[in-house]
DNA sequence: GACAAGGTATAACAAATGTAATACTTTTAC
DNA sequence: GTAAAAGTATTACATTTGTTATACCTTGTC
């Protein structure tokens, strides 16, 4: 494996800067204030709060700033289906011994799931099959 | 409003705390040795980090300690099922808006699953919806 | 061209987490 | 019955995360 892709492995993010990134990864570059309002309704932190999860971003190199007309704007470095891979295998791994199959019986199980959604699921299945 | 962090009140298991609670779900009661013994392999916790741990788990009320001939001995006070459950829906929650299928859809997508298991899963789906 | 509003950089601080070390007490093995 | 081993209780300390606060700097407005 390649240094850099060993570096980037070890950035971890909190929840609370995930929730950043998602605003990012739907749209960007933004400014800190432009993210503060995609946040509104979502949370209730602080404008300062907002920065200083930024600041953490760029310092971990989960984003990168450029000043663009005297303001500060942010864009991910990272890919949101990366990231989310290995958040989705982490949890994988740790409640469900890394086993797919028992996870999604968990969730079978214990999500009330519509007919329609119990169709989708089926359909995506047996297209999977089919591969 | 959703803020995704959680309240004060709830009991919240960190991974290395989740490690011990596995153990003492699977059997219980067991002393502090034990479960250090049990950890072998999976760890390379110090004994007094598995101390520590089981420390903080009691300061949390998620196990009970009673002193049995001389030596505490912990058993859970919560269920495995519940716990699991939080925190299922919190990842739901945090990465996939909380909506399963796409939870579901995306581990079908990326997770790798033999004939066997995507059969299974639609045995699983098909005995559901017959619910 | 001074000022208020907002931006920037830096610091603070507590709780949670990972990871033990210390210092005393009890049990066990001779 | 004493010394080593194991246990217990308390403390420590760095890092991460959540949550701002401070103090300085820029800029559009009057």
């Amino acid at each position: 494996m390649r240094d850099f892709e060993m570096k980037r492995d070890k950035i971890s993010i909190s929840p609370s800067e995930w929730e950043i990134m998602e605003i990012l990864w739907r749209q960007s570059p933004l400014s800190a204030s432009e993210i503060f309002e995609a946040l509104e309704g979502k949370t209730t932190w602080n404008n300062r709060t907002v920065r200083s999860f930024l600041d953490r971003l760029e310092q971990k190199k989960a984003i990168a700033k450029d000043k663009k007309h005297g303001v500060n704007v942010y864009t991910p470095l990272l890919k949101r289906e990366q990231c989310l891979r290995k958040e989705s295998r982490s949890f994988l791994e740790r409640f469900f011994s890394g086993n797919p199959v028992s996870m999604m019986t968990h969730f079978i199980e214990k999500e009330n799931l519509s007919k329609e959604q119990i169709e989708k699921l089926q359909q995506l299945l047996e297209t999977k099959k089919e591969k």
